[in-house]
DNA sequence: TTTTAATCGAGACGGTACGTCTCGTCTTAAA
DNA sequence: TTTAAGACGAGACGTACCGTCTCGATTAAAA
């Protein structure tokens, strides 16, 4: 959130003084974007990304400690754009529309292909993992267990129902599909809500 | 295809003039195992393995294509000797151990590091997640398979229940804990064999 | 020449916009030397020489296509330096004084090492052989001959004297007994001169 | 082909248990020198010459500590046969021709190639340089002494001739262009000849 | 209007690991 | 016992990126 405080700040303060240039910074999200889609995460290189965004590596280092900095910005901004947790209506069906929302964003969206690669890297990489929990898995698992807890506080989900268990219960299965290349189906999405969410259904 | 004549000759003698060393082979295994528990995924280089191993690089290219293959080599050894699929009893039951299994195997063994390291890596390569595929997930998976068939035929599952979808809902969460490093707690597999096995409980 | 040119450029403008690292340049050209003389032609690899010099491998292949390049910088700086091609007083004695000279690089100096030894690779390798003729052999003889030309146009040798052929009369005897491992006598040396420069003596 | 007629050869003479194969030797040798001339001395590995000889790189080993000792025994072997010091007639005669050889021999012959390609060899080693001297250059100028010896004692030549001075002014540009790539005329030789041997002339 | 300070591109630098190559030694089984 | 086959430890090759660093040049605020 580096970048987005740095901003601030300069709008706080209703001036830019050295300012940093907007443009380079949306060639650089862009370029690291496109090089994991057309070549993988191994592809992602920072020498690579200066070369496709026309910017010096100096400039990218200046503004993201690694490029797994570049590729969270871009995953943290696309997904709060394009994966909202509802917050409205009956609990269970906004979760099933979360869910049906998560499959398509996993297996569609180039930030899903991005959430894929860094939660891989997290695998060899514990800063990557921390920094992936706290910018990425924390805050979005905040608002999902207010949703299940709004549910709970509501009566439309059981008293006893517990929201990390059952959202591990959710989401695993759709990203473990993801991860393992499957399809992950709207009927599999559905018949998941039904049997955690409704067991006695 | 001197390889080819090779392999031939040795069949049809039921000798192996040029074999291959086992004490190397067991050295370079196991140096990529300690490289990759004491250092992490990006530890584990080729010039490491051999230098731990005392052995030469040339002697790993020359039996394994990639340092991928030698952390399969482990995983699909250990996995088979460590995470056996029960074949006898009451099908329910014999999941709900397979499952504890392998919450422990993730959490506890060198092995089980591997098969998180490899389902990262496979996030960034193709290759890998074929070879993955290959050798680990779809072998596995028919053994799984083949399990819960046995419980629909004895009349122990429901007659419509989908092997795959149910695999894939009771693994991917244990699984998705595991990566995102939560502890995977023995009530949180039995539950999740209760909700998803006994959805009419 | 490339390095030349890059000088060359750099003093036109006047300034160094991503320059070279003298020091560097100079610490290979040294380290090159000193292996050379310290451990034989078989032990100036670029490994060694990036050790030695504690500069990395791409700093040496940034600017020299081979280690032969490395080499033959040297020889010509330092022939240049110290086995200059006299320009005044009688040919006789100017060839003489040349000879002696030579006897003496190739025998006392360093860079006799490198000569020798560049002529021994450029028996092993083509390229090193175009690369030598052009950079070293070539010029240098081009200068030698304008040293004959003079004493035949001023009359102090005969008009009918081929000068490659005196050249490689007077330079062969004296290169192949370093190459031998022969001693080069002043007498041989003079009596080199004395026979084939003044048969009529 | 080879291994077929070492094979065949084998069979013929009905086998020859545990003593060195001639055949076997001269493929190792023929090999060797055809290795030399296609692809020059980079050209000539031991595994290449075992590949072409049809012989294990074992047996090249077990009787040749070193490549260089092959192309040395051929060498020798050629030169003995090929470019002989002539033992009668005027000596000053014996000489021009045994030149005019040498640089035939060195322009044309392959294994003029090998001399040049040990002579280079020898700059860069130490080992190589003992051994050519020992085994080619110090036999052959015994013998190239004792020829100019006969020519003083006989009153032909001076007698204040030193014998070793001679030889190398009149071998030493013979060689000298050879080494250079420069073509050795005829004329070249004569002109040597007239100038070192007959500075009366 | 001039400083002045942080930006930017370019790219050299010391490193590390890659995957390939060839070396010379060692081991096996057949002839 | 010698052979062909070939596995082995060793180590250099030339390449790709890493993350750091220094240049000029640009540019916009502050002086």
């Amino acid at each position: 959130m580096a970048t987005k405080d740095i901003a601030a700040s300069r709008a706080a303060k209703g001036r830019a003084p050295h300012r940093r240039n907007e443009d380079a910074r949306l060639a650089i999200l862009g370029a690291a974007d496109e090089l994991l889609i057309e070549r993988g995460f191994g592809g992602v290189t920072v020498e690579g990304i200066a070369a496709r965004a026309g910017v010096s590596k100096q400039t990218i280092y200046r503004w993201w400690p690694s490029k797994i900095d570049i590729l969270l910005d871009t995953l943290v901004e696309e997904a709060d754009r394009r994966l909202k947790i509802p917050e409205d209506g009956a609990v269970v069906d906004a979760v099933r529309g979360y869910l049906r929302a998560l499959a398509r964003f996993l297996a569609k969206d180039d930030a899903g292909e991005i959430l894929l690669a860094l939660l891989g890297e997290a695998q060899h990489d514990a800063e990557t993992a921390a920094l992936f929990h706290e910018r990425y898995l924390d805050p979005r698992r905040a608002r999902e267990r207010a949703l299940l807890k709004r549910g709970i506080a509501e009566g439309e989900l059981p008293a006893g129902l517990n929201p990390d268990t059952t959202l591990d219960a959710l989401i695993g299965p759709i990203v473990y599909r993801a991860l393992t290349g499957t399809k992950v189906s709207r009927p599999f999405v559905d018949a998941l809500v039904d049997r955690v969410l409704e067991p006695t259904g």
